[in-house]
DNA sequence: TGCCAGGCCCTCTTTAGGGCCTT
């Protein structure tokens, strides 16, 4: 794997809910998170929120979470003020980032806190560049890439801790198959906007002209 | 009684519909 993968600072995240629906008083009970810089992780954050209501049996079932663990736990006001800190003004990856961003957008605006708006999704990069998974969820496309799959699914950190892995592996396989040195973050926006039959095109433009501006770089240096 | 997520993606599409993905 090139040890050059893009250096800048990412928050990977998932949120763990009561529900698909913030806008009809769904809640985030669990944020996971991982500061990454490259292949580093910097620091993780994991914490339970009590919700002010009990969450169904259909949520602890999937998640693993139930009522016991969270009535202890702190409410959104804390853990969300904890977030602020954690996060910085760095970008989000998610997986399916809609869905965590607008949880995590509800939750920040309940309490008045600025809400991030630079999102990078790996379902949506994931469909531009893999295309023979049998589909693409998480779990699967950790299973499709080989990767390290976390002891649990459907827990913030384990969940968070994957997406990241997968977000190394897609930034790993565009600097392999395209030949970049460093991958800015703005070229995978570009990926994520771009139709699926353009993002060949569109990379193997942007690894030529980051080709181009390395010579020029060298030539302005040396000659 | 009828409503019941939203954004993206694909195709038997584009004057639309259905499946996926997240909890």
């Amino acid at each position: 794997m090139p040890n050059s993968l893009q250096h800048e600072t990412v928050i990977v995240v998932d949120v763990e809910t009561t529900g698909m629906q913030p806008e009809k008083g769904d809640r985030v009970i669990e944020i996971g998170a991982v500061k990454l810089r490259g292949q580093q992780v910097l620091e993780r954050f994991e914490r339970l929120i009590r919700p002010d209501f009990l969450i169904s049996q259909e949520i602890e079932s999937l998640t693993g979470i139930t009522n016991n663990m969270l009535q202890d736990a702190p409410g959104s006001p804390q853990v969300m003020a904890e977030f602020v800190d954690f996060i910085g003004t760095y970008p989000f990856v998610a997986h399916n980032a809609a869905f965590d961003q607008k949880f995590i957008d509800a939750e920040l605006t309940l309490f008045g806190r600025p809400r991030p708006t630079n999102f990078y999704c790996t379902l949506q990069l994931a469909r531009r560049l893999y295309h023979d998974p049998i589909n693409y969820k998480l779990s699967t496309l950790v299973q499709y890439k080989n990767l390290t799959p976390a002891p649990t699914f459907h827990r913030a950190l384990a969940d968070a801790e994957m997406t990241a892995q997968l977000w190394l592996a897609i930034n790993n396989d565009i600097m392999q198959d395209y030949g970049f040195t460093f991958l800015p973050l703005e070229l995978l926006k570009k990926v994520s906007a771009a139709a699926k039959e353009q993002v060949g095109d569109l990379l193997r433009k942007a690894a030529k002209d980051a080709r181009h501006n390395q010579l020029d770089t060298t030539g302005s240096l040396f000659g």
